[in-house]
DNA sequence: ATAACTTAAGTTATCGGTAAAGTTAAATTA
DNA sequence: TAATTTAACTTTACCGATAACTTAAGTTAT
């Protein structure tokens, strides 16, 4: 800002001639200045719409009192809803957040967290690219001595906290609730293994048919991004080598997407040709046709957490002991996954 | 942050024996600087993992190269979207987003613009809340002397630039689509008439209706919020009056979605028993049955410009006159308004 | 009565940059 | 050869706040 239009407390000073320090103070409820004093100041910053310069505050306090968040997008249900809950969260505990969206672009997020430092940020919360691969700039944070939360898509880092849903677990009572209404033709279309969430979500799967003795077919199994396109690329190769599974468990919900829109081009039906479930929801799940059963995710719960555990660090970050959060998920039957749908196949 | 752990532009100076100013010069290719220092200094910088202080740069350079932007919700498809444009048009820009949420609500809109004014943007971009009824805080804006856009949601200043779309116009085409398929019981699940969107719509709406002379029954009209609540609620008052029309345009994607799910409660097929278009669509509108036809509302686009007002308006503050830029919208018709579905009706 | 505290301020220094105004030695021009 | 310009820095001031001292007057304790 080039003008002079900010009100500064040098210009509530003047007017009462009393020192900046006091007007400070006053506005600070500090116990230095008298109740009188303090109502006067209060009035005249009131009158004249007296904004504190977060600038300065922050520079001369050397706290900002925001939290810096990279996510990988944010048109997509799921990211969208985790950070409204946590803008919710940081607003009721008086922080700010300060958003920056990778776009699933690792140099894109290095940048991202690199500005988010210079802000002097007071925490981070990073939800990691699906390229993400190099971990240098978590080391680099980590020497800044910025507390840093990863949430659901994690780094193996140790020593930083983490919020995470089970991914583990709710795969594989996905994949056990496929596995007892009778499936045994089961694929996965997965994610990259090197984020968490594509192997933990993979080894659910194993889990699962290795509990229950079905054979993992690796010509079922494919592993790439995210997005529906990843979904859609996914499902049409598995389609074109001739030989489906009856049932997949997605990764994500928009990779089912992805499966829904590719089985409509080729003109199979699902559930009836081939059955499907996947990890996480939408609020428009109960407009689909048929709605798509899944591994719940609860979004608010993650966010929440998240702003409460960044907090419990810069509130405390000498003390701090790392703590690994992994909050439980259940099942959410809807139209796909209810029963054995195309076993008239094998008795047919 | 209360540590020691970010390098200043002194730490630099005192490394290479020369004055803080010059470290601060050449980093900025500033031509004072011999070509060899200038190297030495960056060496050195890189070496050091030097990252600015943004408060402090910005405190001292009266500008933050931030804008602030305040939107009443993330996670939908149109805001979700617009958002994720802006970020990338601010990127490409070298400016940075400010993010805030006002969840539909007028007192935190402006408890947020405080907060951004009080950071010092360079300048705002701002969609209201469905709430907000009162313009102070606007005045403020301009008192500042901060340069303003509003967006989409705009309120009726004509000092401020907007960006919209052609909300009237693309209505106005809808309607009058239904009615060369020959709908005459035409429905409008409105918005609140206090927001341009809302009082937009409803006057392209009643423009077709008079243009084509068919008259508008106030029964089949109503007013409301832009969330799907809204238009379940409102399908449902409508359904229970035991009065339909027969075909509804709904002012927003989401209140569309709610009465699709008013409509699937009620047993009624969409659009057999009752056909619908609406403002505005949504990544998985592919995915919903039947497929919803509207008024393409392009997200990208208003992002993108958006952004360009906004420099335009900070590179040249002092002789700026305000523009309002419409972006023109066209049909998309889908599975929904194809055909006059229901003339059964009347001619059983 | 006087040292020792309190109270309610005021002064000065500082945060980490940038802008503006010196400084100095070498290069150019008159 | 003196005067002027220029290149390359350095010094000082400042942005608008807060933190850490200091001070003056009034209280309390001894």
């Amino acid at each position: 800002m080039k003008n002079k239009f900010h009100i500064t407390l040098d210009d509530i000073a003047k007017r009462l001639n009393v020192s900046k320090v006091t007007v400070s103070k006053a506005l600070r409820e500090h116990p230095d200045i008298s109740f009188e004093t303090a109502q006067k100041v209060k009035q005249v910053a009131k009158e004249l719409g007296y904004t504190p310069n977060f600038m300065a505050r922050n520079l001369s306090s050397k706290s900002s009192h925001t939290i810096g968040l990279v996510v990988p997008k944010i048109a997509h249900y799921f990211f969208g809803s985790v950070i409204e809950s946590i803008y919710e969260a940081a607003l009721v505990n008086n922080y700010e957040i300060i958003l920056t969206v990778s776009q699933e672009n690792a140099e894109r997020e290095e940048k991202h967290i690199r500005s988010l430092l210079s802000m002097r940020v007071d925490g981070l919360i990073i939800s990691i690219s699906q390229q993400t691969k190099n971990y240098d700039i978590f080391n680099t944070v980590k020497n800044y001595n910025v507390p840093l939360v990863f949430m659901d898509r994690v780094v193996d880092m140790s020593e930083f906290s983490s919020i995470t849903v089970d991914d583990r677990g709710g795969t594989f009572k996905a994949i056990e609730h496929a596995i007892k209404l009778g499936y045994r033709k089961i694929g996965h279309i997965a994610g990259y293994q090197e984020i968490n969430i594509g192997r933990k979500r993979y080894l659910g799967f194993e889990d699962a048919m290795k509990k229950y003795d079905v054979p993992v077919n690796p010509e079922w199994v494919t592993y790439g991004g995210f997005g529906e396109e990843d979904g859609y690329k996914a499902f049409m190769k598995l389609h074109s080598s001739g030989n489906l599974p009856e049932f997949i468990f997605a990764v994500t919900y928009p990779v089912a997407l992805g499966i829904y829109a590719a089985a409509e081009e080729l003109g199979l039906k699902i559930p009836d040709d081939i059955d499907i479930m996947c990890f996480g929801s939408s609020d428009i799940n109960n407009f689909l046709t048929p709605s798509l059963s899944c591994v719940d995710q609860p979004t608010e719960e993650l966010g929440k957490q998240a702003v409460k555990l960044i907090l419990e660090i810069i509130n405390n970050p000498t003390n701090y002991v790392p703590k690994h959060i992994e909050i439980p998920t259940g099942l959410m039957i809807r139209e796909t996954a209810r029963v054995l749908v195309n076993s008239k196949k094998k008795s047919g």
